[in-house]
DNA sequence: CCTAGGACCGATTGACGGTCGGTTTTTGCT
DNA sequence: AGCAAAAACCGACCGTCAATCGGTCCTAGG
């Protein structure tokens, strides 16, 4: 589905030729999706005419935000510790320079931390 | 499924008593999802006398690993640093003492990365 | 040898995503 | 206005997967 990201956004048809083609997929079955991941909020459309054009109602990085959070809060009982731990251990395997990274970042927050406490 | 962890592991009417009854689930079903998560990998089994006895084949860390990494890596397409950033994000709404936690295990890492160049 | 406890197999249900066909609505052109 | 083309919509079908259960077969113990 989300896959239809990959070509960037714009109206029904666009995407068609842009991805259904390539697979010996009918317009209409763009279309049908389209309007489900419009139905779960993922699409904002606007009818031009007759026709619609959609655009993403959030971005790639909030979506796969969205998908993490689900997942970690989902393991996030009690074992929190757990799923921390295990992150870290992905970053470091997925490529060192991450935990360069990593740190960065979890340095910022926490000095925003200090900045604003409670 | 993985639900049956909360219970620890054992033999495979312990199971049903120990969730099973809450559920008003058969002892059957519990056999057939034992018998699945065995099939799966996850668990193994033991064949005392006539019944079998599961028990993790995995901890549950190292399944939660698991399922983040297959996420992670699902996600990691030139976007690692985006979802870098989003469980940061999470870590720092899921409670500050969380970044705390993963500055530690960060510094941890990169000081074996020093120890261990290559 | 016979029975009870369990394992195994197969079937069903309910989500869900992907894919379409057929119908209706909206346009645009003549 | 009338008609044909374009696009939206609705509903349906298929494949997969987890959960659930009923019924049957096997085996260890008495």
């Amino acid at each position: 589905m989300t896959h239809l990201w990959v070509g960037g956004e714009g109206d029904a048809k666009a995407v068609h030729v842009a991805l259904g083609k390539r697979r010996g997929i009918t317009l209409n079955t763009i279309q049908s999706t389209l309007k489900r991941l419009f139905e779960k909020g993922l699409l904002e459309r606007d009818k031009i005419s007759h026709a619609h054009v959609y655009c993403p109602r959030v971005t790639r990085e909030e979506f796969h935000r969205g998908l993490l959070g689900e997942l970690v809060s989902g393991l996030m009982h009690g074992q929190a510790d757990a799923v921390v731990s295990a992150f870290v251990d992905l970053a470091e395997r997925a490529g060192p320079e991450h935990l360069a990274r990593l740190e960065a970042l979890v340095a910022e927050r926490r000095r925003k931390h200090e900045r604003t406490p409670q």
